[in-house]
DNA sequence: ACCCGATCCTAGCACCGCTAGACAATCGAG
DNA sequence: CTCGATTGTCTAGCGGTGCTAGGATCGGGT
């Protein structure tokens, strides 16, 4: 049995491979660049092997997706667990997302502009996406004010975070005003 | 010279079917269904003929996002002159921007999600586009509050109204609670 | 009536996501 | 230890993409 077991363990080693280097090539040089052919000759394998793992690359996409899901929640608990009072915990959380979003493009893609097939704000969502919305939650819904309902208020609070993230990226807002965009966004949203 | 005016005038025809049956594809089938053969066999000439209009797909793109600018702009003039107040004109042009969004997705998705090779946010933007944001910004200007830059603030709230636009299209947000999602925002961003 | 330039199309390039079918390596039974 | 079956991987290819080179054809000016 144990020949199995070593198998499997290299296989689920190599599926590993996979999607740390379709990351790895989108970050580099963006979606686009990222080639079932281009992928299978980096982990040198032929192409076939790729969706013997996968169905297609819109599943590479998501599998991706879940990943830096999983680090955006890290990265926003750790930013908003530093800072001392609602307001500092706030905007912490903001420039947290803000900066995971500038130094995770392809990421950040993979999560929230590109389709991976993954179902997203209902009961069959993958754990990781839960919790990263629930990592946003936990702080924004100390914020939320009276009679607001904290999951909404994320909602929103989060649609512009993600607003400003992809307008900044795709060039349609100057990155000189960021950090006063930020500003504005917690001094208005929030209730403190 | 008639002769050569005449050319002109079909060659400025076509270049319009061109864009309108790229437009009309893109709604009908998102852009991923707008290919050059489509595209070509549509306006009943050759996939080199587009070539001899437009440099490639991407500036297609940049002429039908072009186009909408024009139309968001008139969209949201028209949604904010009918009401009246300070508050009434803020929600009724975040209304207007989404429900813009909403019934032209194609169309948005050239203006802000794709790339169509134009410039944003400099002097040498495109007209239509300065007069979109411009739009925005004669409605907003008035609710910016005491010591925020116009222009900033316009920039936020557009960013948010982006934001919840292209979560909600892309399923990341559930589409039920739109209404009080936009009264939140306005709420809360708006001075009053 | 003829020539010549503008205009348009056919055919093709290199690449894409994806898959069928041939081949080799490995395993279990006799 | 050998032989068939199973598993795994690869080569080759399908229909599609954006884009372009080069030849045919059409129409205006002389």
């Amino acid at each position: 049995m144990s020949v199995k077991e070593r198998k499997e363990r290299e296989r689920a080693e190599r599926e590993r491979l996979i999607v740390a280097t379709a990351r790895e090539l989108a970050e580099q040089q963006g979606w686009d660049a990222v080639t079932t052919r281009r992928l299978a000759e980096r982990i040198e394998y032929s192409q076939p092997v790729l969706y013997s793992h996968f169905r297609g690359k819109r599943e590479i996409i998501g599998a991706v997706a879940l990943q830096g899901a999983a680090e955006m929640a890290v990265a926003v608990r750790a930013a908003t667990a530093a800072a001392e009072g609602p307001r500092a915990r706030v905007t912490a959380l903001a420039r947290g997302y803000l900066d995971f979003a500038e130094r995770n493009p392809a990421v950040y893609d993979a999560l929230f502009r590109l389709d991976g097939g993954l179902a997203y704000a209902r009961e069959d969502t993958p754990e990781p996406l839960k919790d990263a919305f629930a990592a946003l939650l936990e702080c924004l819904g100390e914020v939320a004010g009276d009679g607001v309902h904290p999951g909404l208020f994320t909602e929103v609070f989060w649609a512009s975070l993600h607003g400003i993230a992809t307008l900044t990226r795709a060039g349609r807002l100057p990155p000189e005003e960021a950090e006063r965009r930020v500003e504005l966004l917690v001094d208005r949203l929030a209730v403190l």
